[in-house]
DNA sequence: CAGTGGTCTAGACCACATC
DNA sequence: ATGTGGTCTAGACCACTGA
């Protein structure tokens, strides 16, 4: 017995089939971000398991960061707008250890992708992608980061023209808002480069001077590759990271 | 009752308290690695709590990597000989996805910290320690790394000179198997810089060739810094990502 | 075979937030 | 006052390991 595949009990734990159907509800937007979950009790009686089981699936969630659980309110939905580690994809710092803080769009236009950027993407050749060209700059300083992004519009329809009107500060936040779609993950290659001729004009840097290059794919919580980016870092920042 | 802060029950949870005291008597020395822990019935008896709360500590101590749990066959103390994801802190790799592999030890000296040295390793000035220069390797291809270490030798004493007699491939084992050092944090400033002398001679490339610098930080258990490292990389050589 | 950890149940009491 | 999640207990059965 149980709502979770009535005949094909095929071994696996009771929580984590739960645990997957949570996860699948919650993709197909069944709630809303910030909106309550149903109690442990009550998911645990839906599920026809007990409580512990229940308890189990839902603590899985919240380590993934899709729920939030506090004792005595409830359980909701995970945003991205309050996230629990702000600043959790953006780990750039000047060397004095700040932040960026500005965000600047110089470009943003919809188009078809080049057979480059649709394997980076994991796409066909000529899918609809929108290209954003944005500098971030230092506090008081002059300008840090320039991001070359391409973001699949196929899954984010009028993205680009929305990106261009609404200038977010965050883009992870922005896809959450307008498209329900969860970044959790991205993958980074780091190298050294230099600076080309949109870093010299941007960047204020000259043409030829060493630059940090990530090159950054963001997949969302069904694994799909929703954008790609190349970031140039001018000199004085610097990448930070702790692994445990 | 219970063994833990008999009197002192300061409200911390159960589970808490006992995974704590496990971290300390595992830092001790009082199991060695590999070495078979006493089972959840034992250690929940020992403490006089529940099995179910005793298994909740040990998770956690799973979950952070200290010990290694296997049905049938009990919980051990991890080693970094035996890591469940091996090169959990080698992230760096051709541009066509190969890993390093050899290690050639080109220096290694006992010797004092200097006011740099001592600050990034939060010592005093003057503190034991050992300097390395290492080499790294592409399979079939050329010089790939070159790192510069600082190692706390007051906390490995005889370290320096072991490191020149065993040239061991892996730092962090070699601190595990002859000193009881568990690395368990990296904290890492990744920049764009460029080959100086040290560079040329060793990575086989040009002075002033744009180079990916790593500066990075390892922390033990206790959350001591044991060693300071600045890696640079040669080109062709990037730094791989991926975070959730 | 005995012993281990993995799963699951069915309760209890508590701190806390909200109404 | 009610309901929430956090902690804790005391069992049960199972899959797997090793001797």
């Amino acid at each position: 017995m149980g709502m979770i595949a009535e005949d094909g009990a095929d071994g696996r734990p009771l929580y984590q089939r739960m645990k997957d159907d949570l996860v699948r509800r919650i993709l197909s937007g069944e709630w809303r971000p910030g909106e309550l979950v149903p109690s442990e009790v009550a998911l645990a009686a839906a599920y026809e398991v007990s409580v512990g089981t229940a308890r189990k699936a839902i603590d899985q969630l919240a380590q993934s960061g899709l729920v939030d659980r506090r004792r005595g309110r409830g359980t909701t939905i995970a945003t991205n707008r309050t996230p629990a580690r702000p600043f959790r994809f953006l780990r750039f710092r000047t060397d004095d250890g700040r932040r960026t803080d500005q965000s600047l769009y110089l470009e943003c236009t919809s188009s078809r992708a080049t057979v480059t950027e649709a394997r980076r993407l994991g796409v066909n050749r000529g899918t609809a992608v929108a290209r954003v060209l944005r500098r971030r700059t230092a506090p008081g300083g002059g300008p840090a980061l320039l991001e070359r992004i391409v973001l699949r519009e196929d899954l984010c329809p009028g993205a680009g023209r929305l990106i261009a009107q609404t200038s977010p500060v965050s883009l992870s936040s922005f896809l959450d808002q307008n498209f329900h779609i969860l970044i959790v993950r991205v993958d980074e290659e780091i190298r050294a480069a230099v600076a080309d001729a949109a870093d010299a004009e941007h960047l204020d840097v000259a043409l030829g001077t060493p630059v940090l290059e990530v090159d950054r794919t963001a997949l969302d919580l069904g694994g799909r590759v929703i954008e790609f980016r190349r970031v140039h870092a001018a000199p004085g920042l610097h990448y930070a990271n702790s692994r445990s």
